[in-house]
DNA sequence: TTTTTGATAGTCT
DNA sequence: GACTATCAAAAAG
C-alpha cells in the first residue's frame, strides 16, 4: 500500500538510480567548496542573482524565541534539482527553547541520533517525521537544544510546482484542485510544497544549496506579531500554554489563528 | 461551521 | 508497546 506513496517520494528526489542513500553523506564534512582555491571567483557571485540576499550564520545566532520574530517575514528559497525556485515568505514559527521546555524534543537534555540537529550549530535544520507521514522542518537557534520550527509561509514564487508536489505527495489522492491558501498553511504542508525532507535534516541553512533564507525585501515594515500558544502540544503541563507560537497578525496564510490571544495583545 | 477519526511509521521507554 | 511539534475526509451541529 505505502509502496505506491514511497515511490513516488523516491521518484521526486532522486530522479535516477537509488544507490547513494546508505553511504556516507556526500555532504557534511565538506561545508568549504572543494575547489576553494579558484582566485578570481567570489563564490558569493558564482551562483548570478539568486544567492545575493542569503542570510548567514550570524542571523541564526540569537536565542530561539528572537530567532522565532526574527524569522518572521524573510523568505524561505528552496532551490530544486532541475533549477526552478520556490519562494515563500515565513508568516508562523513556534521556540522550542531548550531542555528545561518540556514540550521540545530535547527535554531534560535528550540529545539521541534523531533530534543532533537541534545541538548543531544555529542555523542547521532539524528535519524529522511526525505521525509517520510527515515532515517538519526545524533551524537551530542560540542554545543547546534550542530551535525554531516553521509552522506557515506565504507562497511567492513557484506557486504551480508547490500544487503539484502537494497533489502528488499528500494522501487522499488526486482529488479537487488545492486552494493557495492550502500549500504552505502548516509545517507538514510547507515541507511537502517545498519538497523537504528527512535527507534535509542537519544541513545548513547559511551555506546550502538547495535551501536558503532571503532577508525581506526593503520597505515591507514591519508585520504586526501575534504571540500564541503553540500547536499540537497536548501534555507539557505549563509550557503548553507560553506564548511561544508567533505569527504575523491578520495574514491569511497562518495555520492557525488565536483570537484571544490577539485580544490580549492590544498593547 | 466545528468536531471527530483514520492513516501510518520512526523513535523512545 | 505507546506516543507523537499533522492532515484531510467524514460526520455532526
Amino acid at each position: 500500500m505505502g509502496q505506491k506513496k514511497q515511490r513516488l517520494l523516491e521518484a521526486e528526489q532522486h530522479p535516477s538510480p537509488p544507490d547513494r542513500a546508505q553511504t556516507l553523506s556526500p555532504l557534511e564534512p565538506c561545508l568549504r567548496p572543494p575547489a576553494t582555491l579558484s582566485p578570481q571567483r567570489s563564490i558569493y557571485f558564482s551562483s548570478p542573482k539568486s544567492h545575493s540576499a542569503q542570510l548567514g550564520s550570524e542571523f541564526f545566532d540569537q536565542p530561539a524565541v528572537h530567532l522565532a520574530r526574527a524569522f518572521l517575514g524573510q523568505v524561505l528559497v528552496r532551490r530544486l534539482e532541475d533549477g526552478t525556485e520556490l519562494r515563500g515568505r515565513i508568516v508562523e514559527t513556534e521556540a522550542y527553547v531548550g531542555p528545561e521546555d518540556e514540550a521540545a524534543h530535547s527535554r531534560g537534555g535528550r540529545l539521541t541520533p534523531r533530534n543532533r540537529g537541534m545541538f548543531m550549530k544555529p542555523g542547521t535544520l532539524y528535519v524529522y517525521i511526525i505521525y509517520g507521514m510527515y515532515f517538519c522542518m526545524n533551524v537551530s537557534s542560540r542554545g543547546d537544544g534550542a530551535c525554531v520550527l516553521l509552522r506557515a509561509l506565504e507562497p511567492l514564487e513557484g506557486l504551480g510546482t508547490m500544487r503539484q508536489l502537494r497533489s502528488t505527495l499528500r494522501r487522499g489522492a488526486a482529488g479537487r484542485a488545492l486552494k493557495d491558501r492550502e500549500l504552505c498553511s502548516g509545517p507538514s504542508k510547507l515541507c511537502q510544497a517545498l519538497a523537504i525532507d528527512k535527507s534535509f535534516d542537519q544541513r545548513d541553512l547559511a551555506t546550502d544549496k538547495a535551501v536558503w533564507l532571503e532577508r525581506s525585501p526593503p520597505g515591507s515594515g514591519e508585520p504586526a506579531v501575534v504571540a500564541a500558544a503553540r500547536v499540537g502540544i497536548g501534555h507539557a503541563g505549563e509550557w503548553a500554554q507560553k506564548p511561544l507560537r508567533f505569527y504575523v497578525q491578520g495574514s491569511p496564510w497562518v495555520s492557525v489563528v488565536d483570537r484571544a490571544a490577539e485580544q490580549n495583545a492590544r498593547t
